[in-house]
DNA sequence: CAATTATGATAGTATTACTATTATTTTTGC
DNA sequence: GCAAAAATAATAGTAATACTATCATAATTG
């Protein structure tokens, strides 16, 4: 199995943990507290007796917790990038290949043996519950300009591209591109959590109906 | 001109904050310093001092913070859902009607007079700021049993059931408008803090921009 | 006017999100 | 193989937060 990973945003972290133990451990035990307990409960000392290191070396790879969000979140966006992008190999019509992306977004997300130390089905979780901690805070607008949504606005850029071949007079595809994708993970969490603000039910076809879902809006939309 | 209010449900509070002077001061002086502030800077703390009142006073008013974000909340989708149907009279046909809504969802959000101690400017900046924080937390499940989320859920069937009339055979109807109520806050948003996920202009047309992405995006979606 | 209720004043607590310092390992470059 | 550098551990400390508790006083009401 070739072994990959992603080259993230520098202002994510203050030493890249993807270069020692300590930090992939960093990571994939973050991944699986942050799951278990919530982003509010979870902090730096609860992690690092969870590693069996100190608050103190944890700081010394990510400036706080918001961060560390941050980059766990980065890298679900690089990630969904690369799968999306292997989804639409050999694929040159444009509906074809948006029908891919789509049905990537919001197909049922398992373990990826090309990423040793991240569980991405614990990961999707932690996007659908905290995805918009990342942007709702009062540093949006510096984290904006040390460029850490640049993995999301990458993914967005590239389908928002396909819609304008598609058609090219629909004048909001980056508004629909950005919808769809938080749309995805809205009805996820709708299901079983507000089932009256979905259609969909909680049961092994709902990847499929949240496709159906996000397929009809995003085609019926850019319709000539 | 008439003075009105609005019923909320009875787990949003201990006292009801509507019926004394100290309760009006609460929502209205919180409602400006969680705009100016951000909900995770603002303390019952800050609050009591600009009330010149005590926390423990506050207390006695709501459990927390957070049960205090969902009773202003709460207050805006009951306001707009009290908007909507004012939008609404004297339209018979469906098409007008979800039209109606469409556009009071994207309007421009102003001090409403009749609701004297709420400024409808500042709450909507904190609907769009802060909202997803109301269910994005390890209470949403009690939080919904509690009915919590009742006013949004009204509004979302109001609005479900005029699609159904327009396209019964549409699937999806309540989860295409809880995805278009939080689309156009989501792209107010965006508009103003990351524009590459937007389409439209920080200008005098955003309210008009908004309503026509919305617009086109119910409208195809459900065409059948 | 007595009784109830609301409010104010004050104090205290566990937890959080850090910062700082010093000691001890581990890694690396020669 | 060893000195220097870098990483980590151990420990302590701090201001702020999100409460809870108690008691006194003021306002309301029946």
């Amino acid at each position: 199995m070739t072994v990959l990973s992603f080259k993230l945003n520098e202002h994510l972290y203050l030493s890249d943990p993807q270069h020692t133990k300590l930090g992939q451990n960093i990571i994939s035990k973050s991944v699986a507290l942050i799951d278990t307990l919530g982003f509010e409960q979870f902090t730096f000392k609860k992690l690092a007796k969870e590693i069996d290191s100190t608050e103190a070396s944890v700081y010394r790879y990510f400036e706080n917790k918001h961060r560390l969000l941050h980059y766990l979140i980065s890298w679900y966006w690089s990630w969904l990038e690369y799968k999306v992008d292997l989804g639409m190999v050999n694929l040159q019509n444009p509906e074809e290949r948006l029908k891919a992306c789509l049905r990537t977004i919001a197909e049922e997300k398992k373990y990826d043996p090309s990423f040793e130390f991240v569980n991405e089905e614990a990961l999707y979780r932690i996007v659908v519950d905290e995805l918009d901690k990342t942007y709702l805070t009062k540093w949006v607008d510096t984290d904006n300009k040390d460029g850490l949504f640049g993995s999301f606005k990458s993914l967005c850029k590239k389908i928002a591209n396909i819609i304008k071949e598609i058609n090219p007079s629909y004048e909001f595809p980056n508004a629909l591109v950005s919808t769809a994708l938080l749309a995805s993970k809205q009805q996820y969490f709708f299901l079983s959590h507000l089932p009256s603000l979905s259609n969909i039910k909680q049961d092994k076809f709902k990847h499929a109906k949240i496709y159906e879902f996000l397929e009809t809006l995003v085609f019926n939309t850019i319709k000539k």
